[in-house]
DNA sequence: ACTGACATGTAACTTGTTACATGATTCG
DNA sequence: CGAATCATGTAACAAGTTACATGTCAGT
């Protein structure tokens, strides 16, 4: 194995946090993680396998049906800490969204207004999921709950930025007139 | 051509906005783009000869250096404006930046506070460069250009926003204390 | 018996990255 | 004539998606 992928790290991750199995996983990056980063299922069987291989899990107890339980080992941890410790590179941009907005001179001003207020509408719903769901978990301040905390922050002010620009990105396109105002 | 991929409509609005060779557009993917979306060369050589395949752009001219023009057809410019208004689905989220925040509890309190700070100051720099950009651009209000302006507010909205929340998220894990305040 | 959630895997395909490969033109 | 830039391509690989494929267990 050259060189681990940002998958196996996030599964190193969770696996240091606790035992899991691989469908436990594929639901955790749907649920918690989904904000951070996703994977699917096809993605996440063969990659414990290789991991396993290398020796950064194994597989304790084998479950109901047949389902097996991962841990992390004492390795798997050593490289998770590596790979926290790396110098962050900038990373490239990919933006569908965005892209989008980049043509929208193709189209009358209506309908980039409409695409505009469909975004804002987006961030609008996605901000106040994430809003909802921090005052659910509450001030936090204990071990890995505490980084979910932190990273759902950033969601939340991701969203309210993204919203706010949609929002801004509207009036420049179709400013309020007279009769409106 | 099954379904026309997000680097395929990218190659398609750069060139509806004006003959481009593939040299240029892999510049542009460098430059004006690059808030937006990557590609490198490789990736767009072959997408353009798919393209022109497709009936979506045709090259014109050839250049000095075997270098070939390309333009979007009506169709392309057709296919252009149905993307743009399909409606937008919530895109998945992928940051490995965001991921490594969620295992910070693996490692020592000065060392989260480092990677944070670390992130801070990247989103610092990207939002000056973003802003210098802006003011040297001024207030376009004119075709393309504006489009180009309002995704480039979306660039800085988001640089802040990550800046002002890496600072919010090194205070709450090292909290300035009496005698360094 | 049937439905739905649990549970794991593989195959085919698309997208994106890195490295390889070549040649033309311009400037100093 | 040498280096930088212009200019276009291919090949091998890695990562991610969609669809296919199978079987278990709990509840009704």
């Amino acid at each position: 194995m050259t060189r681990l992928s940002v998958l196996a790290h996030a599964l190193l991750g969770m696996l240091s946090t606790g035992e899991m199995t691989g469908y436990e996983l594929t639901r955790a990056f749907d649920v918690s993680l989904a904000n951070v980063w996703t994977a699917s299922h096809s993605q996440i069987y063969p990659e414990l396998a290789k991991l396993e291989a290398a020796g950064f899990i194994r597989h304790t107890e084998s479950g109901p049906r047949g389902s097996k339980r991962y841990e992390a080992t004492a390795a798997g941890r050593d490289e998770l800490r590596r790979w926290l410790a790396e110098p962050p590179q900038p990373q490239a941009v990919r933006s569908e969204a965005l892209l989008r907005v980049f043509f929208l001179w193709m189209v009358p001003p209506e309908e980039s207004a409409g695409y505009l207020r469909r975004q804002a509408a987006l961030h609008r719903e996605k901000l106040a999921a994430y809003e909802a769901l921090a005052q659910a978990i509450g001030d936090c301040a204990d071990g890995p709950t505490r980084w979910s905390r932190i990273s759902l922050e950033s969601g939340i002010r991701y969203e309210r930025a993204m919203a706010e620009w949609a929002e801004w990105s509207v009036a420049r396109v179709a400013p309020p007139t007279a009769s409106s105002g």
